[in-house]
DNA sequence: CATGAATGAGCGTTCATTCAT
DNA sequence: CATGAATGAACGCTCATTCAT
């Protein structure tokens, strides 16, 4: 890993932990163990930084999607649940990175940042408006669904589960630890998020 | 309205333009046409602000499911289907608010919001928890769903929605305008926080 | 007692417990009792109220040297006598305020205490010019010492002793109480000055 | 001279002229012709910038009265005689310091500064305790005089000449300058000094 | 490449005082 | 007389960034 990645991991985490503006330069290069300056060095800036971060993180997941669109060996019932579960893989290794990019969306400030956001989020959606088509025209969905509006939920499920953690161990009677979340959580939330789609585009179990 | 009121109002705008941290008092102070000194007069500090506008916006929510639950007139449906249509109501009416909430969660730094906002989930969950079991007893809904993860898809996707505004016209080639987004976006989430509910805990259609 | 002296004490209290700058109008208003507003009705400004103190307390022992000073039934040694036990006896009735005259010289901000306080020195200092002269003069003291000089002798052992209470009780094996500070402290501190009074000016005990 | 002390220096003036709280950071960074946030950078703030001045001036006159009680060579005299000439040099130097000690006396606010003014009075105390017993056993001293009251009286005498100046310029038909205070004054209290001691721990001039 | 010193702007807050009632 | 709201200035401090070495 270079430095650069080690500071752009350091800094995730401090600003997924209190937020990008409470987050101070002074703060990355302490915890990345280096001297303040070396971040305007190395990145320029604050918001380039943050701009490096997500187009770093980003990518993994326009790959992903990419690469299931293209297989041509994958039913459409498949391709969808392939696209959750990476989904969610990813958010599970990256939880720190996901809560950053909730933050910046809610407080659009950083328009480079929002810009590159709203980009992703077309290429996600042109996936979903390709495969649920042409799983409703193959009769393979029953339900015909808005395809922004289907991803809306599936997002917005996944990231308001990073939200309400605390609240789902409670009313299981668990404690809240970073096992937990990585064992069970995320698999609830999967099995979760599977069930709702089959419910909500109209198709049988494949399991 | 007062003049506290007043501050909060234009407080809650600035905070869901630029987030909290962004946000200066002398922004609000501005923004309101007042002293800055009378921010610190009124509340007491910046942070105690915001606990006031979380106090004075939730409120509202908590009081209407209440009044939901308790209502013996109503089927578990209409009970669900109310307590979403207030949801998104208030959400309409309050956009700006819940962007606040949703960037106070992704960055949990305000402690006491935190601990506010946790206390008003415990609340939600409650009653989908009733409603749930009620509906599921009765026959009434097919499927069984754990109420917190139910609740975790209805506010992702409506919360998810408030950041996908740009997303859905660009896909349904319209322009966003503030009549948009209160004539018709918010109809279509209405609509289709209804189906997928429908899909979800699995009952027909009452209209 | 009128409310303007009721405030005055207060605001002594404050002044010898924070120093004036650290006293805010506010912490005296809240002390006394009284809207934040009164204060510069009463006084004009935070610095008048200091100068009425000043005016308030000083005028005491002024009055007590001069009727000293004419008293002619007095012996030259009972005048120092009786000055120094009347000046102790004022500085343990009013420990706030001479630690506040202190601060003010120390910090010789208010131009006009420090006039005020100027022109009492120069009052003092009369009365023990013409003392000491007359006592040298008859043969009472066998010693001639400049009358400013000894009075700043016996005015700093006074000043330091507010300041020396810790050490002395620490060295003495006690405790630092109000009670020992009334009943004892002073009176070491009394006949201490006493003794040092007589070496200094080379007279005998009367006692 | 490093860039600390001289911020240290400048502090010091100002810090005797208005007192620490009417001395404001950006006085100091003017007088030094500093950046404010320079203050923050060596200091950490206002009141460490304090204490570390406290630090570094007490220290002298510890190490110069360690180095008195040590010395086999002296008298018990030369012991009290070069301890008190010692200190008021001392005062002399640093005439704003001690009038800063002063100030912070009177007004007890800062704790660290007062804590580590009562230990290094400690310190004085138990030297004049070990040399007035010393004095006193040896029959050097025919009197027998409460250390801890005796230098309250000696630091009394000093710290009010500071007070005093104008008062005895004034008695003695002269003008207060800086040389005047520097070649004239500080010897007449160090006569008077010497004198006052002679007589309150009675023994010979040996001079 | 890397450091620590330095900068200027801005932060939230508190101040003494005044105003309208 | 008395109140609470309001003002503008100043406070100590921290920020992201840059400079000199």
């Amino acid at each position: 890993m270079t430095k650069k990645e080690h500071i752009l991991e350091k800094a995730e985490e401090l600003f997924s932990e209190k937020g990008f503006d409470a987050t101070s330069v002074r703060d990355i290069s302490k915890a990345a163990g280096i001297n303040i300056a070396m971040i305007s060095y190395y990145f320029g800036s604050k918001e380039k930084l943050m701009e490096e971060l997500f187009k770093m993180r980003m990518s993994a997941g326009l790959v992903s999607v990419k690469e299931i669109a293209e297989n041509t060996d994958l039913t459409t019932v498949e391709k969808i649940e392939k696209a959750l579960t990476g989904y969610i893989e990813r958010v599970k290794t990256h939880k720190s990175f996901y809560r950053v990019i909730l933050a910046e969306q809610a407080t659009n400030k950083n328009k480079s940042v929002i810009r590159f956001l709203g980009k992703s989020k077309e290429s996600y959606a042109q996936f979903f408006e390709t495969v649920l088509a042409e799983g409703y025209e193959s009769g393979s969905f029953k339900h015909k669904v808005d395809p922004v509006l289907f991803m809306t939920t599936i997002t917005g499920t996944i990231m308001q589960s990073l939200l309400n953690k605390q609240l789902y161990a409670t009313h299981h009677g668990v404690k809240v630890t970073e096992e937990w979340i990585r064992d069970v959580y995320f698999d609830k939330i999967k099995e979760h998020l599977k069930s709702i789609t089959r419910n909500i585009l109209g198709y049988e179990s494949n399991s």
